[in-house]
DNA sequence: CCACCAGAGCTC
DNA sequence: AGCTCTGGTGGC
């Protein structure tokens, strides 16, 4: 066998062919000479001769690595289809997938040999939705208890680590809290899964990839939450990874949350009656809104009647309101009179800033600049500039509220203080307040007793790209209902140019209606989840004009906006007729030009 | 005289 | 994207 195909993590998707001596196990790292240099690979496969593509000479393995595989089968296939349905190719998802020491030191890591898969039944899905966090985590619980080996994913941490509090000490023993972090813990902790020492694996997003064995039941929690999204490269989704770590584990696959995702909605049609008590909502007219003028801004801030009567209601019960708006600082901002969009940055999904001076729109997030746009890309609607002040304006007014025992906060000042600080924020909270914040202050629920929660201006917190900005806003204001404790005695306000409408009736009637509008409208313009949707970020302009033909040639309609240059959109049916057409850009002979990049919305 | 660096060049 | 090679700078 003189041939092998190693894996070298890097952004291109093609392994390299070498020559080898020996007989190397497949899955088992090497030691490969790549350029000037040498990397670390991964064994693909192993073949008798030459497949001939030819043009260069092959070089050979420098030495092998691991006796025994890194990781089980079924883990490698994970990251061999992970690299081909989200368009990153293998190598840059084992980059995330693996504790990062593999990849850098050549050391031998003594493993046991992978266990043979078990089939002892089929793979099966399971849904169930409830809003109450604690009522679903009792179900998880009951169903891990059940199961012989098992994975429990939350989008965050913070959930994870209170799921693993819920646990009874006996399980406590036998599962591993999956560190969020890279380092020493996560090696440890990746060790010992692959010794499969422990039963169970709770953890955030990342725990997809530990390399636990047998598994039999995958819990993914709130599995419509965009945090299973990673906001940086490689782009890819851990829910649909976890669901695919169940079927080749042949392990029941239980989906769960406070709302399904539209692709979920759409396939597995669950069910849920559930929705909040009429008591719970109130909508009011922004156009209603009082003036209130703030000290050095001489502009209004919308704050309605409604808004003020509940938090002095919520205060006076000794409880703490929340006033949520996402958008910081007291610069102006631009918006669609018809339909309260803000302008976003196209890179980030900020809302934009608009600079009086230059007559230009900047993003507060990443500094990027444009041009003020000419109709609103949402409704085409028009635009106007508005002077609407953002959080810092709104905090004096809160202030106003301020009382002994119940202190007027403001969110920003806590958030980068760490655990300690949010405790101490607890604390001070513990008769009552008033905290001003954006959507990341909704952690306040889990640790506050939250009386009321206000949305100051509801239609501006729409953001990212266009067409799931309806879904992020809706389950914001959801979670806003039901998250933490007490929700059943919490008033959630929306101030709105248009109280009630559009994607404000889901959450009054509950997301089965929210979706069935929703997906009427994407089914029109063929959007996720009846298509997949990509956005490409070329290397260069000749690059972009390239794969644009390319793809026209094959039939595909991509979208141009350009608007960033190098970016373009394309939806497609199934995203192996994108990889095929895209795929040769992707080849390690392309490292001078640079390698685009992609990211997949699937739903 | 060499340590340290930014930048260039290369990749089965 | 790494990796190494290169050539310039500067410290002693």
């Amino acid at each position: 066998m003189p041939y092998c195909d190693v894996l070298v993590p890097g952004p291109w998707w093609n392994g390299l062919t070498y020559k080898t001596e020996m007989n190397v196990p497949i899955g088992a790292r090497v030691v490969v000479p790549l350029g000037r240099g040498e990397r670390i690979g991964f064994v693909q496969r192993l073949d008798s001769e030459d497949r001939g593509r030819g043009g260069f000479a092959i070089r050979s393995i420098r030495r092998i690595i691991d006796e025994i595989p890194l990781f089980p089968p079924s883990l490698w296939e994970l990251f061999d289809w992970g690299g081909r349905v989200f368009l990153c190719g293998t190598g840059e998802l084992l980059r995330i997938g693996i504790p990062s020491v593999f990849l850098s030191s050549s050391d031998a890591t003594l493993l046991p040999l992978p266990l043979p898969r078990m089939e002892t039944k089929a793979s099966e899905e399971v849904f169930f939705y409830l809003c109450d966090f604690h009522e679903r985590c009792k179900k998880f619980i009951a169903l891990v208890e059940r199961s012989e080996r098992f994975l429990v994913l939350f989008p965050e941490q913070g959930l994870a680590a209170e799921f693993w509090k819920l646990l009874p000490e006996s399980q406590k023993k036998e599962t591993v809290l999956w560190p969020s972090q890279g380092g020493k813990k996560l090696l440890a902790a990746w060790i010992r899964a692959r010794n499969n020492v422990p039963r169970g694996i709770i953890g955030g997003p990342g725990a997809v990839f530990a390399p636990l064995q047998q598994i039999e039941t995958i819990i993914v929690d709130e599995e419509s939450s965009g945090a299973y999204r990673s906001y940086k490269k490689p782009f890819i989704n851990a829910r649909t990874l976890a669901g695919k770590r169940a079927r080749l584990e042949s392990a029941s696959l239980v989906l769960s949350g406070r709302t399904p995702s539209s692709r979920i909605f759409l396939r597995g049609k669950p069910r849920s009656t559930e929705r909040p008590a009429r008591d719970n909502v109130r909508l009011v007219d922004l156009r209603e809104a009082f003036a209130s003028s703030v000290q050095g801004v001489g502009d209004s801030l919308p704050l309605t009647h409604t808004l003020l009567t509940e938090t002095k209601r919520c205060l006076a019960s000794g409880r703490t309101a929340l006033w949520l708006l996402d958008r910081k600082g007291y610069a102006g901002e631009i918006a669609c009179e018809d339909c309260g969009n803000a302008a976003r940055c196209p890179k980030c999904g900020t809302a934009m800033v608009w600079e009086e001076k230059h007559d230009r729109l900047r993003c507060p997030a990443c500094a990027s600049i444009r041009s003020i746009p000419q109709v609103c890309p949402v409704c085409r609607g028009h635009l106007l500039i508005g002077k609407r002040p953002g959080l810092e304006a709104l905090f004096p007014v809160a202030k106003s509220f301020e009382s002994d025992g119940q202190p007027a906060l403001f969110m920003e000042d806590f958030k980068t203080a760490g655990k300690g600080a949010v405790r101490s924020l607890a604390d001070r909270l513990s008769s009552g307040g008033i905290v001003v914040g954006t959507r990341a202050a909704l952690v306040l629920c889990d640790i506050v007793d939250i009386g009321f929660a206000g949305w100051i201006d509801v239609d501006a917190e729409v953001r990212s790209i266009a067409y799931q900005a309806k879904f992020t806003v809706f389950s914001m204001v959801w979670e806003s209902l039901w998250r933490g404790k007490n929700h059943s005695e919490r008033v959630v306000l929306l101030q709105s140019r248009r109280p009630g409408a559009g994607w404000q009736k889901g959450v009054v009637q509950g997301w089965k209606t929210f979706w069935t509008h929703e997906l009427k409208e994407r089914k029109e313009l063929g959007l996720p989840p009846y298509s997949y949707l990509l956005e490409i970020q070329a290397a260069s302009l000749q690059q972009k004009s390239e794969m644009l033909s390319r793809m026209e040639e094959r039939g595909l309609f991509p979208m141009d906006p350009g608007d960033p240059p190098l970016h373009f959109w394309v939806t497609a049916r199934s995203v192996s007729v994108v990889q095929d057409i895209i795929a040769p850009f992707f080849s390690i002979g392309c490292s001078k030009n640079g390698f685009p990049e992609v990211s997949v919305w699937i739903d």
